[in-house]
DNA sequence: CATTTGTCTTGAATCGATTCATTCAAGAAC
DNA sequence: GTTCTTGAATGAATCGATTCAAGACAAATG
């Protein structure tokens, strides 16, 4: 029964009657050993149960195989999916993802920053909550860098990835109007976020386009409850004087709505119809099916992490990128008379 | 401007004019520095940008400051609350938690226990999926102890933290006949989940109790799209051989099955009643709420973090215990007639 | 003044895997 | 038979922070 700390890698050699820079082979370079070693090395690592220590590997070599991850909220299945399409890219470069949750805390942000660098990643995907750049900035100079995601980068000192905010918000407003509505409204905030000033933008845009006027609903966050309360204040509106259709900012608030007008017996969409952003699974899975902006979420993810690991295997010369995807619309019932 | 890799504690010793032990010291051991060396090395360190190598740390102290957490889908919103409460704990501690996702995949959990094993964390919180309890056994030997999360260890060797799935299960019951239910229906699978398993017995148990017969849907899976499918199904069976209140294994059932009932025209709770399982966020945030019996999710994870930095510290002697939450009935329109 | 006590400092040894210059063996070429 | 070439194997040096026994120094004690 084995037991204790484990066995180590001169252990190993000694078992095997081969020197440690053989056993090292073994385990890096295995086609560079000879057969029977390499098949002893093996059995003996077997029976002592050698399991590497990656932090003397990591010391010595001076590279881990890890990427850090830092996103704004776990809980939001958005960045949960983003996570997941990073992860795959990962794996298939043999590293492993270190997910860590800023919470929207700048706070929280600078200490897993902190953790990443002493962990010394390979590098890091980001969605920035606080003022990071000139500190990511700096952690590239001491070979560290990083990927904002979901974010444009302003500067071309970053690569990112990230969706055409202001055509999902176009596409948002367009599709209200084909299907018939002429007093729209915009519901979301606060502006201060990049993600809504724009969405609201692109909205607003093709309302005047289409020669409607959009009303707005501005919200000091985008949880499902807010959208309640928004929804309750359109219910108590006159009918002539209410929206005939809205554009959520995202899923969260448009669900928010949906409840509301459900208690308040306002049928959707006959009587109002409604467009969230994000497309999260609960928004299919909803009693009225969401109509929703599609964001390729896993794509994100692992576009991000591609451009990540360009850089950190770009001996030199790695040109930064900004790709951006542009979202789409997929119509359910919340918006499509049956 | 900085650059290139970046200084080490040796650096820092050099332009403080003290020795590394002292450098050592003022990172590990403030107080036992004096005033003015202690202010010097944090000025060096400040003016080099040193971040200290967390590989060599760890190496020489034989002791990394992470636990590995592996849960079975990163996308369900139950493991990424527990996984919350989880890492405030190991926060608390000074630890970080490396957060791994199996995705029910037997394969992924062994590389991952593998990588945990690599990275010598101080612990493993994990849902298992495979055969994973003498590996886990083994690597307790080896030391590195594990708490089973959302699981009651079947033996002693370990500590746990889970719900108490057949007391949820007969709540729920319970509380469709209190509501009136004559002909309630049991909707989920496969039985080979313990805790499908578990929901059904309680359930069967205090429908028995009850006097009333219960009926029973079994799906080879937990997801919306089952639901909806079995929704379907109760849709067009006569009104009075169709079940008037049913009891999902968890709230994606139970969406689905809103969902359909929606489309097929029956009222609920009218027609018929629903009641999940879970109370993940979206059960609140549907159009009609769903009632559901919660799981103190949050409080797994911290639970299941303390038990195991509880074996981590003990010098001899940690004492395993099953701690076994009892779920409660949360209860909201989907079963309550307005 | 000598001695003891306690507080800071010091720096060589150490953790365990990787690296790489060097050695070795065996077959190929001359 | 000698020299080259090639592929394998070796093992001492190394990565960077921590540890801890030993030393330095100042203050307190007798």
């Amino acid at each position: 029964m084995p037991s204790g700390p484990g066995a180590k890698l001169t252990d190993v050699a000694a078992l095997a009657r081969v020197s440690v820079g053989t056993v090292s082979n073994v385990l890096n370079r295995p086609d560079q050993v000879s057969f029977d070693k390499r098949t002893r090395v093996l059995a003996a690592i077997e029976e002592l149960g050698f399991v590497r220590n990656e932090s003397a590997r990591s010391l010595r070599s001076g590279s881990t195989r890890s990427l850090g991850m830092l996103v704004l909220d776990v809980r939001n299945p958005f960045f949960t999916d983003v996570a997941l399409g990073a992860e795959n890219v990962a794996e298939e470069h043999k590293h492993s993802l270190i997910l860590a949750n800023s919470a929207e805390n700048a706070g929280r942000e600078q200490a897993y920053l902190d953790l990443f660098e002493q962990q010394r990643v390979q590098g890091v995907l980001i969605t920035p909550f606080g003022q990071v750049l000139q500190r990511l900035g700096r952690m590239r100079e001491r070979g560290i860098p990083s990927v904002l995601v979901d974010r444009l980068a302003s500067t071309d000192q970053f690569c990112s990835v990230s969706v055409d905010d202001v055509a999902g918000g176009a596409t948002a407003v367009e599709h209200l109007v084909s299907v018939g509505s002429v007093r729209p409204a915009f519901v979301g905030g606060p502006f201060t976020l990049q993600q809504v000033e724009d969405r609201y933008r692109g909205a607003a845009d093709a309302a005047a386009r289409a020669g409607v006027p959009l009303q707005l609903f501005e919200t000091p966050d985008l949880k499902f409850e807010r959208g309640r309360q928004i929804g309750d204040l359109m219910g108590n509106l006159q009918p002539d004087k209410r929206p005939d259709a809205v554009f959520a900012a995202n899923d969260q608030l448009a669900l928010g709505l949906l409840q509301s007008f459900a208690a308040n017996g306002l049928r959707v969409p006959e009587d109002i119809a409604i467009v969230g952003f994000d497309d999260i699974d609960f928004a299919s899975q909803s009693s009225i099916p969401l109509s929703s902006i599609s964001q390729p979420r896993q794509l994100i993810g692992e576009r991000a992490a591609q451009l990540l690991f360009d850089e950190i295997d770009a001996e030199t010369g790695h040109e930064h990128s900004q790709v951006v995807f542009t979202p789409e619309l997929v119509a359910r019932q919340s918006t499509l008379r049956r």
